[in-house]
DNA sequence: TAACCGTGGTG
DNA sequence: TCACCAAGGTT
Protein backbone atom coordinates (compact mmCIF):
# COMPACT_ATOMS: atom_id res chain seq x y z
CA UNK A 1 0.00 0.00 0.00
CA UNK A 2 1.19 2.99 -0.89
CA UNK A 3 2.68 5.34 2.12
CA UNK A 4 0.70 8.40 1.56
CA UNK A 5 -2.44 6.14 1.76
CA UNK A 6 -1.62 4.71 5.45
CA UNK A 7 -1.10 8.63 6.13
CA UNK A 8 -4.60 9.47 5.39
CA UNK A 9 -6.09 9.30 9.15
CA UNK A 10 -3.29 10.72 10.91
CA UNK A 11 -3.06 13.79 8.41
CA UNK A 12 -6.87 14.04 8.57
CA UNK A 13 -7.02 13.82 12.03
CA UNK A 14 -4.43 16.91 12.61
CA UNK A 15 -6.27 19.06 9.93
CA UNK A 16 -9.96 18.09 12.04
CA UNK A 17 -8.13 19.56 15.53
CA UNK A 18 -7.24 22.80 13.65
CA UNK A 19 -10.57 23.04 11.53
CA UNK A 20 -13.33 21.49 13.31
CA UNK A 21 -16.75 23.04 13.04
CA UNK A 22 -18.37 24.00 16.87
CA UNK A 23 -21.72 22.71 16.55
CA UNK A 24 -23.93 22.25 18.73
CA UNK A 25 -24.28 18.86 18.89
CA UNK A 26 -20.73 17.93 18.76
CA UNK A 27 -18.19 17.57 21.53
CA UNK A 28 -14.81 19.73 20.60
CA UNK A 29 -12.15 16.96 18.51
CA UNK A 30 -10.39 14.46 21.65
CA UNK A 31 -12.56 15.53 24.20
CA UNK A 32 -15.77 12.78 25.59
CA UNK A 33 -18.71 12.46 23.46
CA UNK A 34 -21.71 14.50 23.99
CA UNK A 35 -25.23 13.04 24.86
CA UNK A 36 -26.23 10.08 22.50
CA UNK A 37 -29.72 11.58 22.66
CA UNK A 38 -27.73 14.70 20.93
CA UNK A 39 -25.71 13.03 18.57
CA UNK A 40 -28.96 10.56 16.94
CA UNK A 41 -31.24 13.68 17.39
CA UNK A 42 -28.64 15.84 15.07
CA UNK A 43 -28.00 12.90 12.55
CA UNK A 44 -31.76 12.09 11.77
CA UNK A 45 -32.39 15.99 11.25
CA UNK A 46 -29.05 16.05 8.98
CA UNK A 47 -30.27 13.18 7.17
CA UNK A 48 -30.19 14.97 3.34
CA UNK A 49 -30.63 18.34 5.16
CA UNK A 50 -27.86 21.03 5.99
CA UNK A 51 -26.25 22.33 8.61
CA UNK A 52 -27.64 26.02 8.04
CA UNK A 53 -30.92 24.35 8.17
CA UNK A 54 -30.86 21.86 10.87
CA UNK A 55 -29.74 24.33 13.80
CA UNK A 56 -33.08 26.00 14.78
CA UNK A 57 -34.65 22.74 14.56
CA UNK A 58 -32.02 21.40 16.71
CA UNK A 59 -31.72 24.37 19.18
CA UNK A 60 -36.27 24.09 19.47
CA UNK A 61 -36.12 20.46 19.48
CA UNK A 62 -33.61 20.20 22.60
CA UNK A 63 -34.81 23.19 24.35
CA UNK A 64 -38.35 21.80 24.26
CA UNK A 65 -37.88 17.95 24.69
CA UNK A 66 -34.34 17.57 26.93
CA UNK A 67 -33.84 13.95 27.03
CA UNK A 68 -35.36 11.01 25.08
CA UNK A 69 -37.91 10.52 27.50
CA UNK A 70 -39.43 13.94 27.38
CA UNK A 71 -39.42 13.12 23.53
CA UNK A 72 -41.24 9.94 24.16
CA UNK A 73 -43.80 11.24 26.24
CA UNK A 74 -44.41 14.20 23.54
CA UNK A 75 -47.74 14.13 21.57
CA UNK A 76 -47.66 13.30 18.21
CA UNK A 77 -48.95 16.51 16.99
CA UNK A 78 -46.45 18.99 18.68
CA UNK A 79 -43.52 16.58 17.49
CA UNK A 80 -45.13 16.86 13.50
CA UNK A 81 -45.72 20.44 14.03
CA UNK A 82 -41.99 21.28 15.18
CA UNK A 83 -41.02 19.19 12.21
CA UNK A 84 -42.54 21.65 9.90
CA UNK A 85 -40.64 22.85 7.31
CA UNK A 86 -38.17 20.88 7.90
CA UNK A 87 -39.33 18.10 5.10
CA UNK A 88 -38.84 14.61 4.89
CA UNK A 89 -41.67 14.23 7.23
CA UNK A 90 -41.29 9.98 8.06
CA UNK A 91 -38.44 11.31 9.79
CA UNK A 92 -40.57 13.20 12.44
CA UNK A 93 -42.74 9.97 12.54
CA UNK A 94 -39.59 7.76 12.96
CA UNK A 95 -38.22 9.84 15.07
CA UNK A 96 -40.83 9.53 17.81
CA UNK A 97 -41.16 5.77 17.32
CA UNK A 98 -37.13 5.34 18.38
CA UNK A 99 -37.48 7.65 21.15
CA UNK A 100 -40.34 5.33 22.35
CA UNK A 101 -38.85 2.97 21.91
CA UNK A 102 -35.88 3.89 24.08
CA UNK A 103 -37.91 5.07 26.75
CA UNK A 104 -39.25 1.46 26.67
CA UNK A 105 -35.79 -0.11 27.56
CA UNK A 106 -35.10 2.82 29.99
CA UNK A 107 -34.09 5.31 28.11
CA UNK A 108 -30.15 4.34 27.08
CA UNK A 109 -29.43 4.39 23.42
CA UNK A 110 -27.78 0.91 22.49
CA UNK A 111 -24.27 1.05 22.38
CA UNK A 112 -23.18 -1.09 19.36
CA UNK A 113 -24.02 -0.29 15.42
CA UNK A 114 -26.07 -3.63 14.91
CA UNK A 115 -28.48 -2.86 18.00
CA UNK A 116 -28.68 0.82 16.77
CA UNK A 117 -29.19 -0.20 12.81
CA UNK A 118 -32.39 -2.42 14.24
CA UNK A 119 -34.22 1.29 15.33
CA UNK A 120 -36.69 2.59 13.05
CA UNK A 121 -35.74 5.55 11.04
CA UNK A 122 -31.61 4.29 11.56
CA UNK A 123 -29.75 2.73 8.62
CA UNK A 124 -26.44 2.11 7.57
CA UNK A 125 -25.13 5.97 7.65
CA UNK A 126 -27.13 7.11 10.90
CA UNK A 127 -26.66 3.55 12.84
CA UNK A 128 -22.52 4.31 12.05
CA UNK A 129 -22.49 7.55 12.97
CA UNK A 130 -24.12 7.13 16.41
CA UNK A 131 -22.23 4.19 17.56
CA UNK A 132 -19.08 6.30 16.67
CA UNK A 133 -19.38 9.57 17.49
CA UNK A 134 -21.79 9.09 20.43
CA UNK A 135 -19.92 5.79 21.54
CA UNK A 136 -16.58 5.64 20.06
CA UNK A 137 -17.27 2.48 18.26
CA UNK A 138 -15.04 2.34 15.23
CA UNK A 139 -17.45 1.88 12.26
CA UNK A 140 -17.17 2.91 8.28
CA UNK A 141 -19.31 5.95 8.17
CA UNK A 142 -20.25 6.56 4.48
CA UNK A 143 -22.58 9.62 3.93
CA UNK A 144 -22.85 11.46 0.68
CA UNK A 145 -19.18 13.20 1.83
CA UNK A 146 -17.40 10.39 2.52
CA UNK A 147 -18.69 9.23 -0.95
CA UNK A 148 -17.46 11.61 -2.77
CA UNK A 149 -14.47 12.30 -1.24
CA UNK A 150 -13.14 8.82 -1.00
CA UNK A 151 -13.88 7.98 -4.48
CA UNK A 152 -11.73 11.21 -5.29
CA UNK A 153 -8.74 10.00 -3.04
CA UNK A 154 -8.61 6.45 -4.89
CA UNK A 155 -10.26 7.60 -8.42
CA UNK A 156 -13.18 5.26 -8.18
CA UNK A 157 -14.71 5.25 -11.16
CA UNK A 158 -17.74 2.89 -11.18
CA UNK A 159 -20.41 4.64 -11.47
CA UNK A 160 -22.88 4.74 -8.76
CA UNK A 161 -24.73 2.80 -7.70
CA UNK A 162 -22.22 0.11 -8.43
CA UNK A 163 -19.57 1.72 -7.24
CA UNK A 164 -20.48 2.10 -3.53
CA UNK A 165 -19.02 -1.77 -2.93
CA UNK A 166 -15.43 -0.41 -3.70
CA UNK A 167 -16.23 3.26 -1.88
CA UNK A 168 -16.85 1.02 0.99
CA UNK A 169 -14.20 -1.13 0.99
CA UNK A 170 -11.91 1.99 0.73
CA UNK A 171 -13.34 3.87 3.50
CA UNK A 172 -13.00 0.89 5.77
CA UNK A 173 -9.11 0.62 4.60
CA UNK A 174 -8.31 4.21 5.81
CA UNK A 175 -11.09 4.58 8.78
CA UNK A 176 -8.80 4.05 12.30
CA UNK A 177 -9.50 2.07 15.12
CA UNK A 178 -8.79 5.29 17.19
CA UNK A 179 -11.28 8.30 16.86
CA UNK A 180 -13.08 6.85 14.61
CA UNK A 181 -15.79 9.20 15.32
CA UNK A 182 -13.78 11.98 14.93
CA UNK A 183 -12.48 10.30 11.87
CA UNK A 184 -16.32 10.31 9.99
CA UNK A 185 -16.89 14.05 11.43
CA UNK A 186 -13.54 15.12 9.73
CA UNK A 187 -14.64 13.58 6.42
CA UNK A 188 -17.63 15.34 6.48
CA UNK A 189 -16.11 18.68 7.08
CA UNK A 190 -13.57 17.78 4.34
CA UNK A 191 -16.17 17.33 1.96
CA UNK A 192 -18.68 20.25 2.95
CA UNK A 193 -15.13 22.84 2.65
CA UNK A 194 -12.62 21.63 1.20
CA UNK A 195 -13.67 18.20 -1.40
CA UNK A 196 -17.13 20.10 -2.39
CA UNK A 197 -19.36 18.50 -5.00
CA UNK A 198 -18.60 21.57 -7.43
CA UNK A 199 -15.30 23.40 -6.96
CA UNK A 200 -12.76 21.50 -4.81
CA UNK A 201 -10.56 23.30 -3.05
CA UNK A 202 -7.84 21.21 -3.89
CA UNK A 203 -5.03 23.71 -2.81
CA UNK A 204 -6.41 23.64 0.49
CA UNK A 205 -6.41 19.64 1.24
CA UNK A 206 -4.29 18.33 3.70
CA UNK A 207 -5.03 14.86 1.97
CA UNK A 208 -3.86 16.14 -1.63
CA UNK A 209 -0.60 14.11 -1.48
CA UNK A 210 -2.53 10.76 -1.22
CA UNK A 211 -5.69 11.99 -3.66
CA UNK A 212 -5.14 9.75 -7.04
CA UNK A 213 -8.66 11.77 -8.30
CA UNK A 214 -6.92 15.52 -7.57
CA UNK A 215 -6.42 16.06 -11.73
CA UNK A 216 -9.92 16.07 -12.37
CA UNK A 217 -11.54 15.52 -8.70
CA UNK A 218 -15.66 16.65 -10.25
CA UNK A 219 -15.46 13.56 -12.01
CA UNK A 220 -15.57 11.53 -8.96
CA UNK A 221 -17.69 10.10 -8.20
CA UNK A 222 -19.70 9.26 -11.54
CA UNK A 223 -23.51 9.44 -10.75
CA UNK A 224 -26.49 8.10 -13.31
CA UNK A 225 -28.51 10.89 -14.38
CA UNK A 226 -31.37 12.17 -12.68
CA UNK A 227 -34.91 11.47 -14.39
CA UNK A 228 -37.36 14.44 -15.48
CA UNK A 229 -39.45 16.05 -12.92
CA UNK A 230 -43.12 15.85 -14.09
CA UNK A 231 -45.21 18.80 -13.83
CA UNK A 232 -48.72 18.54 -11.67
CA UNK A 233 -51.20 20.65 -10.98
CA UNK A 234 -53.77 21.04 -8.39
CA UNK A 235 -56.20 22.77 -6.01
CA UNK A 236 -56.03 24.14 -2.06
CA UNK A 237 -58.96 24.67 -0.72
CA UNK A 238 -59.42 27.72 2.24
CA UNK A 239 -62.13 27.44 3.80
CA UNK A 240 -62.69 30.69 6.42
CA UNK A 241 -65.66 30.86 9.59
CA UNK A 242 -65.32 33.38 12.28
CA UNK A 243 -61.55 33.80 12.27
CA UNK A 244 -60.99 30.27 11.66
CA UNK A 245 -59.16 28.01 8.70
CA UNK A 246 -60.37 24.30 8.33
CA UNK A 247 -57.27 21.99 8.38
CA UNK A 248 -56.92 18.76 7.63
CA UNK A 249 -54.87 15.94 8.93
CA UNK A 250 -52.96 13.88 6.08
CA UNK A 251 -52.72 10.13 5.85
CA UNK A 252 -49.82 8.57 8.00
CA UNK A 253 -48.39 7.08 4.10
CA UNK A 254 -47.17 9.33 1.46
CA UNK A 255 -46.50 12.98 0.77
CA UNK A 256 -46.56 14.87 3.51
CA UNK A 257 -48.00 11.85 5.74
CA UNK A 258 -49.34 12.71 9.17
CA UNK A 259 -48.78 16.58 8.56
CA UNK A 260 -51.50 19.19 8.54
CA UNK A 261 -53.00 20.77 5.65
CA UNK A 262 -55.52 22.54 3.77
CA UNK A 263 -58.03 20.57 2.14
CA UNK A 264 -56.71 19.71 -1.30
CA UNK A 265 -58.46 17.94 -4.83
CA UNK A 266 -56.40 14.53 -4.18
CA UNK A 267 -52.95 15.62 -6.20
CA UNK A 268 -49.84 13.55 -6.37
CA UNK A 269 -46.78 12.79 -7.91
CA UNK A 270 -47.97 10.85 -10.92
CA UNK A 271 -51.95 12.36 -11.34
CA UNK A 272 -53.18 16.24 -11.04
CA UNK A 273 -55.95 16.62 -8.68
CA UNK A 274 -59.69 16.24 -9.95
CA UNK A 275 -60.44 20.48 -9.31
CA UNK A 276 -63.26 19.29 -6.97
CA UNK A 277 -63.86 21.64 -3.96
CA UNK A 278 -64.76 19.59 -0.68
CA UNK A 279 -68.25 21.24 -0.05
CA UNK A 280 -70.42 22.57 -2.80
CA UNK A 281 -71.09 26.70 -3.40
CA UNK A 282 -69.40 29.40 -4.58
CA UNK A 283 -65.53 29.75 -5.03
CA UNK A 284 -63.02 32.49 -6.19
CA UNK A 285 -59.84 31.87 -7.71
CA UNK A 286 -56.94 33.05 -5.36
CA UNK A 287 -53.69 32.61 -7.40
CA UNK A 288 -51.08 30.03 -7.57
CA UNK A 289 -48.52 28.28 -5.15
CA UNK A 290 -45.15 27.20 -7.59
CA UNK A 291 -43.61 24.36 -5.52
CA UNK A 292 -41.02 21.96 -6.15
CA UNK A 293 -40.97 17.88 -4.22
CA UNK A 294 -37.98 15.86 -4.44
CA UNK A 295 -39.41 14.24 -7.72
CA UNK A 296 -41.80 16.38 -9.22
CA UNK A 297 -42.99 20.28 -9.61
CA UNK A 298 -46.47 21.38 -8.35
CA UNK A 299 -48.73 24.36 -9.73
CA UNK A 300 -50.97 24.45 -7.14
CA UNK A 301 -54.40 26.78 -7.22
CA UNK A 302 -55.77 28.32 -4.30
CA UNK A 303 -59.64 28.77 -4.19
CA UNK A 304 -61.41 30.56 -1.23
CA UNK A 305 -64.88 29.40 0.05
CA UNK A 306 -66.91 32.34 0.01
CA UNK A 307 -70.13 31.03 1.20
CA UNK A 308 -71.66 30.29 4.49
CA UNK A 309 -70.23 27.29 6.63
CA UNK A 310 -72.24 25.66 8.63
CA UNK A 311 -70.61 24.23 12.37
CA UNK A 312 -69.06 20.53 9.59
CA UNK A 313 -67.48 20.92 7.02
CA UNK A 314 -66.43 17.33 6.30
CA UNK A 315 -66.37 14.14 7.64
CA UNK A 316 -62.91 13.83 7.45
CA UNK A 317 -60.33 14.10 9.85
CA UNK A 318 -59.60 18.16 10.47
CA UNK A 319 -60.19 21.06 12.56
CA UNK A 320 -60.93 25.04 12.80
CA UNK A 321 -57.97 26.52 13.42
CA UNK A 322 -57.44 30.15 14.37
CA UNK A 323 -55.88 32.37 11.49
CA UNK A 324 -54.10 34.71 14.12
CA UNK A 325 -52.25 31.24 15.11
CA UNK A 326 -51.84 29.52 12.16
CA UNK A 327 -47.45 29.71 12.43
CA UNK A 328 -48.29 27.27 15.54
CA UNK A 329 -50.50 24.69 12.77
CA UNK A 330 -46.97 23.36 11.56
CA UNK A 331 -48.14 23.17 7.73
CA UNK A 332 -45.57 22.24 5.26
CA UNK A 333 -44.54 24.45 3.29
CA UNK A 334 -46.60 24.41 0.30
CA UNK A 335 -49.55 24.75 2.64
CA UNK A 336 -47.79 27.54 4.89
CA UNK A 337 -46.89 29.46 1.52
CA UNK A 338 -50.71 28.89 -0.12
CA UNK A 339 -51.64 30.25 3.91
CA UNK A 340 -49.46 33.44 3.10
CA UNK A 341 -51.24 33.97 -0.31
CA UNK A 342 -54.89 33.79 1.61
CA UNK A 343 -54.26 36.05 4.58
CA UNK A 344 -52.70 38.42 1.68
CA UNK A 345 -55.63 38.27 -0.02
CA UNK A 346 -57.95 38.55 2.92
CA UNK A 347 -55.55 41.83 4.25
CA UNK A 348 -56.50 43.62 0.94
CA UNK A 349 -60.14 43.25 1.34
C1' DT B 1 -33.39 -2.56 -7.15
C1' DA B 2 -35.43 1.52 -7.77
C1' DA B 3 -39.04 4.55 -6.62
C1' DC B 4 -40.58 7.46 -3.20
C1' DC B 5 -40.08 11.15 0.06
C1' DG B 6 -39.07 18.09 1.27
C1' DT B 7 -36.66 21.90 1.44
C1' DG B 8 -33.47 25.70 0.85
C1' DG B 9 -28.98 26.98 -0.91
C1' DT B 10 -25.99 27.38 -4.90
C1' DG B 11 -23.02 27.68 -9.17
C1' DT C 1 -32.74 30.79 -13.91
C1' DC C 2 -32.74 26.21 -12.81
C1' DA C 3 -30.70 21.70 -12.25
C1' DC C 4 -28.08 19.96 -8.85
C1' DC C 5 -27.18 18.98 -4.23
C1' DA C 6 -27.35 17.77 1.00
C1' DA C 7 -24.75 14.21 7.77
C1' DG C 8 -30.49 8.81 3.80
C1' DG C 9 -34.32 5.54 5.12
C1' DT C 10 -38.10 2.75 3.81
C1' DT C 11 -40.53 -0.29 0.94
Amino acid sequence: MDASVQEIPERLLGWYDNHARSLPWRAPPGLPAPDPYRVWLSEVMLQQTTVAAVQAYFAKFTQRWPTVMDLAAADDADVMSAWAGLGYYARARNLLACARAIAARGGAFPDTEAELRALPGLGDYTAAAVAAIAFGRRAVVIDANVERVVARLFAIDTPLPAGRKAIRDAADHITPDDRSGDFAQAMMDLGSAICTSRSPHCLLCPLSAACRGKEAPERYPVKPAKKAKPQRGGTAFWIERDGEVWLMRRADKGMLGGMRALPDDGWNARADGNGEPPLAGEWQAAGQVEHTFTHFHLSLSLRLYSGSVHARTANDDGEWWPVTRLDEAGLPTLFAKAARLALALRRDD
